[in-house]
DNA sequence: CATGAATGAGCATTCATTCAT
DNA sequence: CATGAATGAATGCTCATTCAT
């Protein structure tokens, strides 16, 4: 299948800025893996911090759109907060790098964009915050730092953009199940609730995957 | 109190290359923090890179030796785990800077550098690898990816340095014990097992933290 | 009124030219504000280089023709001086934008196109010679620098397009006026003289400039 | 004599600057007329456009300094103007290099600069419409244009810098006679002021300049 | 006639580093 | 111990120009 420049552009910059950072990413990096002159670059990117930024916040985009469809239609607490973590692990695994230049590149912004995309971001982490809120008002959660619980639980599912392969041993449906069954033994969910929000979670996700993204 | 020019280096890198990462931080922004001039830099360190290798090996070793003493009490999985993690909290709580730099600046290191340092962090990762294993073995943990398990239990301990904040409402102590509970959780522990192996591991962990770092 | 791209295309060249320097005007300025893209300059123009040196040869050649027409009928050195002043003026005052480019980005042609451009100038600047000359040897002028005093006739008109605005109060008419007086004071001209000189001068300018450029 | 680095950038400007432009004049071309690397030229300025508004704010302080000292001591209006006018000549003839990037280069400033040099432009030619105003309310100078008067007087010395030579056969002091009798006959002054104005204008104009600038 | 795509060369500026003083 | 002076290499980006469509 044969790329154009700007889906080239865009490839090269999220795997070089995953891999080496924004500022350890040279335009010249970039021109050489989009197999462009590094003028012909600026034909599809404004500077190199637009470039960033534009990826940001089509990934931040995607994760939220998807995270809307993943729970619309659940309606108790596990099987949300389960949805929640098996898409972001799913996407993390499979989109490592836009994950990690979204995870780990916010500094590289300068005031505006940043404002923009950390705006994105806690919109996301809402959904997360709203759905453990409900579950231990419901009674179906017990955590004493409900918080910190939150941040853990992101930070630990963030992680798997870090090491995940897919040639690995480990599938990604299995992964993500794993998760989610992780998450809600830290939400402190009970056990014989696991099994179900995890199946119902694993059904939700493989469909939004199924669509191209 | 005053602080010598290596000291001010050292601690100026260490908070720039974490707010700013490696490649992101100039000579010039490090020798103004430490209030020196860009040549004067050059007695304190060799090159960037190697005060960069130096910051990271320091932060190992200190966290190598730390996970040494505090398990070498304990005989039950459970505690080691619980102590394990609880020192991985308290050392990325009170040392976010150093912390961030060890866990996003490898890949700014040249293949030398690199290879010592992750030999260090593989070494530290061993002993959380055993420790599960052992529990495993013994039947106190319980966990059908306990590889998978092991890494997400890392990345989630890691997270603390990006959001802990000493003016937020919540103690070292308690923060330490919390993750220690997720972490057991995680591990598919007993909840009976929980509380002991907690309570141990708090007494060990704020002992070697007395000792100045 | 509706212009040609061509059209469109010279007017910006000036005016940027005019108002940027040649080295301070990009291609893209220059499309922009010929509303084409910077290829399609290309059909209109051949070289940045050689649209600057076509604007100068117009430019001074049209100045040279009127100059010889202004001149043609009258006799006495006064007269002629005081018609190449108001025509001089005149000229600087309706099209300072390409007196501007012709009097100051000679420099930014290379050696041949200069050359042209040169003798060109240099062949209307004998006629201003030529008539001192005269007028000295005449006894109607009284100069001991004439060579100087026409270099500072000179470059005193050519002033008038660096600030002179058809939205002032001065018309014209009176300012060629004006500026032929000053000329023939400088030439040493009996005050008698000028009235009469200065009359023919209007005359026979605002002739040449009736006629459509 | 040995020039100091600083010195060598300063000159290699002025010439720069005033033969190809500001926009014509590369930092490389800057760098080898002062005999240093691209990068060592930043050790002795800001900007390329600082070192520009730099070099234009001394020259015209200079030039304005001057024109005090100079009309200090006189008290008669075509004495006044005799000055101006063998002052100005006197420095775009000595220094024609900083007065043509001065009279030539304020476009390429951005505002914040342009703002403040236009500021001492306008103070300094105050000194000329003043000299003016004074002559033609005491009744010495004779001219129904006054303001086009004054601008064409400066046009005209400003021209100056564009051709006269030291090597040619007028020595200084006689060019600034000339152009102080030709200033005083374009403002109407009686020709039997204008040789007492032309001597004591000579007398404290050497004065000025054999002070060292 | 018009332009999107492309580029080699060049731009002003900053980089990490060295060294004489 | 400290630094001003110096630099080769690299930075992100723009230049004038060409050409296939």
């Amino acid at each position: 299948m044969v790329l154009t420049s700007a889906q080239r552009v865009r490839r090269a910059a999220v795997k070089l800025f995953a891999d080496k950072g924004f500022h350890g990413t040279g335009i010249r990096d970039l021109a050489q893996a989009a197999k462009l002159s590094p003028a012909s670059l600026y034909h599809y990117m404004g500077t190199k911090e637009e470039l960033l930024g534009a990826i940001m916040r089509e990934s931040l985009n995607r994760l939220l759109t998807g995270a809307h469809e993943v729970t619309a239609g659940l309606a108790e607490p596990p099987e949300k907060l389960a949805a929640l973590v098996a898409l972001h692990v799913f996407t993390h695994a499979k989109q490592p790098a836009e994950t990690k230049v979204v995870d780990n590149e916010v500094r590289a912004l300068s005031a505006g964009l940043r404002r923009e995309i950390v705006r994105l971001r806690d919109e996301y982490e809402q959904l997360w915050a709203e759905t453990m809120e409900t579950g231990l008002a419901a009674g179906v959660f017990h955590d004493d730092e409900p918080a910190v619980t939150r941040l853990a639980l992101l930070e630990m599912c963030n992680g798997v953009a870090r090491w995940y392969s897919p040639r690995g041993p480990l599938g990604l449906d299995r992964l993500a199940a794993h998760y989610a069954k992780l998450a809600l033994r830290m939400a402190g969910a009970a056990e014989s609730d696991c099994a179900n929000a995890v199946r119902a979670a694993a059904r939700v996700v493989s469909t939004v995957w199924r669509t191209p993204l």
